[in-house]
DNA sequence: TTGTTAATGATAATGATTATCATTATAAGT
DNA sequence: ACTTATAATGATAATCATTATCATTAACAA
């Protein structure tokens, strides 16, 4: 997602792009990886545009309603967020034994069937599917 | 997972059949849902064999590890368990507007495509895979 | 039946997340 | 640019789920 695309996001919700949004908007776009609220505040931390854990929290709840972000859960306790890129898809593989979790990216043939599914389950159960989330666990290279 | 099976698999892990065990799966085998903890811990008083609540987060934490349970997490902040029941398998439509979670069985060629994923992910990210959870957001059909 | 040891219950402690509220920053309209 | 209405922020208290502690009790092997 662009610079221009996530403030137009925020602009249509009537959004306000406060600097702190930007930062943490920045620290996934440099840092393209599954953050938990502590470290995007760790990571802002360093930086110069600082901001509060309550903000951090706040902002990354926000983000993902709006779909600039989403959610993830690798069972450690924590919600971990993402930035949402489309149309490149990721899914995560996590580890049992030390909780390391590896992304990959779509497998050939995964979007198609998956667009399958959504259909038959819109048939079947009336959901108007939004996005999906597939992981996969077990030992990882090194723990195996 | 018949009764004597779980049994069987405690015992195979030197773990004692105790009663609060043996209630808590059989919540699960009376009553297949997603369960939380407390919902669990609820149901339970309900009955003649009652459990403290930590006793119930131990047990669903240790059922889980021994693969009788499995953890699922719609992002409503607390975990849920389920029964394991091979090789029926099913995932979760959860809705974004009122949380509602429904569990759909496995759709024709889902099974198949899994194995051909996981086949791919092996050979990629060495990962030895134990287990997946797949999970579609959307509206259900009384939000939409 | 007994002894060893794991399991339990009550509850304190922890960790993540949310709520509160006084202060500050954004952006729309002059 | 300057005001102004209002949303956003920061500090921190409150809440909620989960885990740790420890004295007591129950499982089960011998």
């Amino acid at each position: 997602m662009s610079n221009h695309e996530w403030e137009k996001v925020l602009k249509k919700h009537n959004i306000k792009v406060t600097s702190s949004r930007m930062a943490i908007v920045e620290v996934f776009e440099e840092n393209r990886k599954h953050l938990s609220a502590e470290e995007v505040h760790e990571y802002l931390k360093k930086g110069d545009q600082k901001a509060g854990i309550a903000t951090v929290y706040r902002n990354l709840d926000l983000l993902t309603k709006v779909g600039i972000l989403h959610r993830v859960n690798f069972g450690d306790g924590k919600d971990h967020f993402e930035i949402t890129q489309r149309p490149i898809h990721h899914h995560h593989l996590v580890c049992n034994k030390c909780g390391r979790v590896v992304d990959y990216s779509e497998i050939m043939g995964e979007s198609e069937f998956v667009s399958y599914l959504e259909k038959e389950l819109t048939q079947r159960y009336g959901f108007k599917i939004e996005s999906h989330q597939i992981y996969f666990y077990g030992l990882c290279d090194k723990c195996r």
